[in-house]
DNA sequence: CAGCGGTTGGACTGGACGGTCCACTGCCAG
DNA sequence: CTGGCAGTGGACCGTCCAGTCCAACCGCTG
């Protein structure tokens, strides 16, 4: 079990050096891909060491110890998701706008040969602990992720356009990709993730406000 | 890594007397508890051992190897999630009874204190393996506990209040249950959990026939 | 009670893995 | 050219862990 450290820095060295830099670099990346696909526990240091052609004491002088490199992998894979659906994240305040992003995830994740789920998702359900949850680095990229698209979901809001609580759209619809995500890595099919985003989208689309304009719909007040 | 075996039977002994089915019992029962919350590869012989007080050969009476055990768990597991929602998951055949299942599995997330998602999700988000999958046993899980929703929705499909795909939304139902239970995990509160689910249901009903009605919904013949 | 199969205890082994240590090399400043 | 420091190579250590082995034990049946 990996546990994330906590207190004191910690930070081992920063290279100061181009070449040094480009070193971390490269086992950072090697690390990450070798704990997307096996797992963090399933991933050895010596593994590392041989995909990158590095040597034990290079891992051990940018990192003060294996769970600093996982440190550094979370960081990599959560800025790397996110980047990845930048344009379509940006500004989802429409359901076409919604829609892109479901169909740009889906093609992302058939690309991908349907095979491996969220990097992200992943890492959750491996180091999440009972007593201390998952490491805040992950819950942090969650939550941006969320935030972004309760962003645009809030300015619908605001519009008038939707009845529903922004934040709570959001969770959702994180969820039905991650769930998506991980029933897609079991059947190695990419249809339960399109269920899922589907399933989704038509529950946002449930919460539009009918007619930009007249009277509330029964039941439901209507936003001021 | 732990693979799953395939191949020849590897069935290691069955026990023939009471005294022996106990201490298999015993043993899955623990190694499941123990998988749950620390994962596999952070699961040891040795811990399953001092958590049953059992001896090493007792374990390797039993089970042929580690991934034998794991394989006990994972049908220990998959039939404990499904018969625990047996009840509420029986006869889904309407938006109340699809409500009924949401509040028992918010509910029981509530009363584990809002931590551990699922062990089948855990399962599978650990074991799954990029060029072989996860192990038959879990998508078979994930299988039957989709076709159980599938069946009530086909239900409602049938006598045309449903006017989509059954099985897709029942693995968009599965999927936000799995997702919201991530979601939960990683920020220990049900929340997103209720979220994920209250957004696919507010799918669902969207795909529900307005009027229940005479006659056939268009281009849908009405069944017999 | 003798024998036997199912069951149990626990020492032992070989290898994997995280982590340490020290000697060396390349690069840049003075 | 030279001293020094960031960067590198790789042998080595202690621990953990899956899996092996054999000697005992229990409870049944003949």
């Amino acid at each position: 079990m990996i546990h994330m450290h906590e207190g004191p820095p910690l930070i081992s060295e920063a290279p100061s050096t181009a070449r040094g830099r480009a070193t971390r670099e490269r086992i950072v990346t090697a690390a990450a891909a070798l704990m997307h696909q096996y797992g963090v526990a399933g991933t050895s240091l010596d593994e590392v060491r041989a995909a990158t052609g590095t040597s034990k004491s290079q891992l051990y002088h940018y990192f003060a110890d294996k769970s600093a490199l996982v440190g550094a992998v979370i960081q990599r894979q959560v800025q790397q998701v996110l980047q990845a659906q930048q344009p379509e994240l940006d500004g989802i305040d429409s359901m076409i706008a919604l829609r892109r992003w479901r169909d740009r995830v889906v093609a992302m994740q058939r690309q991908a040969g349907a095979v491996g789920g969220c990097p992200i998702g992943r890492l959750v359900a491996e180091l999440a602990d009972s007593e201390r949850g998952a490491p805040v680095e992950l819950v942090d990229g969650f939550a941006t992720w969320q935030r972004r698209l309760a962003d645009g979901l809030g300015r619908m809001h605001r519009r008038g356009e939707l009845d529903a609580d922004p934040d709570a759209l959001a969770a959702g619809l994180l969820a039905a990709l991650q769930g998506g995500l991980l029933l897609a890595q079991a059947t190695r099919s990419v249809r339960p993730l399109e269920a899922a985003l589907d399933l989704a989208l038509a529950g946002v689309a449930a919460h539009l406000v009918p007619a930009a304009r007249p009277g509330p719909v029964p039941g439901r007040p209507h936003p001021s």
